[in-house]
DNA sequence: TAGGCAGTTTGCGCAAGCGCAAACAACGGG
DNA sequence: CCCGTTGTTTGCGCTTGCGCAAACTGCCTA
């Protein structure tokens, strides 16, 4: 049965297409759900496919050969991920998972030179994801260079909230089951400091956490954290 | 007066397009020299060209609001670079800086579109050296999240010689010149911790360095200190 | 409802690597 | 050829944040 075209529109990815080229597009997708936990495709493995995120949240993680886990970014509703055929790669460069049960649709990477022909705006919607991940990724390393852990882990606290933000009684509270580890995996630093470091938000009532849990309750302390600007 | 195919003849960028196409790509480009040390264009400036560097080497750098400096990467002949119109933006995200005196080509963002669309291998090219340096820079958060300093320098001179190294009596030496501080800067390390590492490595016999020089005499034993492997 | 598992907290000690300071060396311009 | 500038080396002390260990807690399942 056929895709609704009202399951995409408003998606950046595509705008500027009529509802039949929507449509066209459309065409060749199949869409799928992925349970919480379950692995959408793996580093390494042969790329035949690329995705778009309809609802739910993604992990990306890359592996070291010792086994070490670092998580390159989280995939929003919306995004298209996996999209190493617009890259010229014929794997993928890291393991995406879904955070909580997601629902996905996915193309035959064949299908994409006539995609990105027929509609330049969906190949120049990807083209620009690519950029900003790389934008994304070079501030990481600038970050990662310059800042000291505390500043770090509250900037990602603060992107994962701007992102996947849903307002509470008590604050903002990121949407998806994230854990101290992940966290950690995200900052290139470790479960223990990050605890630490929540807790202390904690007393200065930054932050409320629990398990699996982050509600901001004082995005602008955090920000000043982030920026090293905190008066204590 | 129209620049010369045989200039290009052979680089990746131009591979697959018949000897005309390529007279059409030239056409609406010119090359100009930067001296050594001075700026080819400028972190946050409006992107107006993109470039192709013919000979020398290009530092990419980013810089922190508060004046600390992260190399991004090095250009190598026949790269492309400052391709900010490739993923739709509208400012260059760092500067690019002449480490040697070199030789440029520029084209004017205008004729991106219709050079992508006539010449689809040019676009490939262009998309394909965004993957790849997206995943470099991915590699390199994985780096600095899971291996200490040490090993980073060490990977990060490895990855110099390999991609710009120049055979000599001595060894394989990086073929411009680099200071302490520059390594420092692609490592998210200190002049001074580079600077004793390189001294240690140099009484083991592993590398011979000077005044903005490095050369690795014993490229395997590199390698093993940046696998964190070495039997001391 | 008990037990187990996954995630979290916290204390303690330690070491990697940074910051500061000072001296030194090579290069290049006047 | 000399001097100033730029880059390098090295010592010393200290802080950040990690590693290890152990206890704790909430949740899910049998």
């Amino acid at each position: 049965m056929p895709l609704d075209r009202s399951l995409v529109s408003g998606l950046p990815a595509f705008t500027g297409l009529s509802g039949e080229d929507v449509d066209v597009v459309l065409a060749t997708a199949r869409s799928s759900r992925f349970p919480k936990d379950s692995e959408v495709f793996s580093e390494d493995e042969e790329a035949r496919q690329f995705f778009l995120l309809l609802t739910g949240h993604i992990r990306v993680v890359k592996t070291t050969p010792e086994g070490e886990q670092v998580i390159a970014r989280y995939i929003n509703e919306g995004e298209l991920f996996g999209i190493a055929v617009a890259m010229g790669r014929t794997s993928y460069p890291a393991s995406a998972v879904a955070a909580v049960d997601c629902v996905v649709l996915s193309w035959p990477n064949g299908v994409w030179h006539d995609l990105q022909s027929r509609f330049p705006g969906f190949g120049a919607n990807a083209y620009q994801t690519i950029g900003a991940r790389l934008q994304d990724t070079q501030s990481r390393v600038v970050e990662m260079s310059t800042r000291q852990v505390e500043q770090r882990v509250a900037s990602a606290v603060m992107r994962l909230v701007q992102q996947s933000g849903r307002k509470t009684g008590e604050g903002i509270e990121i949407d998806f089951p994230i854990t101290r580890q992940d966290i950690a995996e995200m900052t290139g630093s470790t479960l223990h400091t990050v605890s630490r470091l929540m807790s202390a938000w904690e007393d200065e009532g930054i932050v409320r956490s629990g398990r699996q849990k982050v509600t901001v309750t004082d995005p602008h302390a955090l920000m000043l954290v982030a920026e090293n600007r905190r008066k204590r």
